[in-house]
DNA sequence: CACTGTGAATTGATTCACAGCT
DNA sequence: AGCTGTGAATCAATTCACAGTG
């Protein structure tokens, strides 16, 4: 083992996996923490830092070199083959996030739907058919599938969930406004509705009100 | 001024805007730090001190009212009347989102929405027309908008945003993979491919793969 | 007595500053 | 000379522990 990695760090990860694509793309061999600093808005100590983490990645007095990093990164996330994701929940959100996905897969790709609604069952978005949740055990397993994306209404996603890691999924990115508690999972939140409200703060209403002036 | 606020704090918030309106319609008129604990996942102390950054809404020995409570996080985040949001891109986020909004608007109203493509212009949902970006600057104005949420493509984001800027909008939630550069707005971003990214992480495959074993 | 509110201690993350390679 | 890698310092957030109060 070595020294524990700030989860912050891991989070930034795909932030240079992009920036590192979009210069391989423009045919950029060579680059630095100070280049990616400004492509990212952070500081250069943090990438560095963050790089540093993982092992010596570049070369003193030269930078760092793209394609190498860019696979290294992969590396570290899992992702030098493309990770398969189930998504339970196929709604609005989760109608979006596959559509979004199959339309631009980064290393990442929805291999299964599921969802309870029967007059779901069936339905095709590209080659993906949403299917019943019965056989969602079975279709994870078969595939070895590790992720899940969590699109089910609130009172459905612990039950959903727990099924999900019998299954044998291991992370899942949780859209539903409730508090996981799967051992042994990792779960991320993210919670639109969080989202927005928190956003209200940082507009000046707010702000005044919190001082007292309203 | 008062002693300073940890972003993280704000950011919880909403979380117990959450748990108290489920408290409240289910006729709980108090609670305590430890039984909001305990439905979010938190400490009771990060509970107390996240309140009592913005004042002493507790009663000692006894706990927090419910609906007091309530009221005063809504004050400190502005959202007392509803606040309203200006959407800019409908495809199928931006389209999922509104349908979410629209299906359950917890204090945050989507009431404007905008899209470039000449086909999309004119498209209803619920209440809601797509307009033309044309419009927009003098739409957010008239209805005093404050926010703005922006799922465009990558390439329009930092135009758009300097135009939502410009109509007077303080704060963007951002879905766009891109750092926005927008002097005086509060930007909170949420990038899915990010979040679908580092969740591969925390698989076993890729720790495995950190630690040199694969 | 039970629970809040809060300084003090701790843990975690970022920034600084510079030594070490190429 | 230029840029990485990293210990030390700073800054931020969380947890501890307990005094204060209805």
């Amino acid at each position: 083992m070595q020294k524990k990695i700030p989860e912050a760090a891991i989070r930034r990860l795909p932030v240079y996996l992009r920036v590192l694509d979009e210069l391989i793309e423009d045919g950029v061999e060579v680059t630095s923490s100070a280049d990616l600093a400004g492509r990212t808005g952070l500081s250069s100590e943090q990438i560095r830092k963050d790089l540093a983490y993982f092992g010596a990645f570049g070369t003193r007095g030269v930078g760092y070199d793209t394609c190498l990093l860019n696979r290294r990164i992969k590396k570290i996330l899992g992702l030098t083959h493309p990770a398969k994701v189930a998504l339970v929940g196929v709604g609005n959100l989760g109608t979006a996030l596959i559509r979004y996905n199959l339309a631009q897969p980064k290393d990442i790709h929805i291999t299964a739907a599921f969802d309870a609604d029967p007059r779901k069952v069936g339905f095709r978005l590209g080659e993906l058919e949403v299917q019943d949740p019965e056989r969602m055990e079975q279709v994870i397993r078969s595939q070895g599938i590790k992720m899940a994306v969590l699109t089910v209404p609130a009172q459905e996603a612990q039950l959903v969930a727990e099924q999900l890691a019998v299954a044998g999924v291991e992370a899942i990115l949780n859209f539903s406004p409730v508090k996981l508690k799967v051992p042994g999972v990792y779960v991320q939140d993210v919670d639109l509705t969080i989202e927005l409200q928190s956003l209200a703060y940082y507009t000046n209403g707010a702000e005044a009100a919190v001082s007292g002036k309203v």
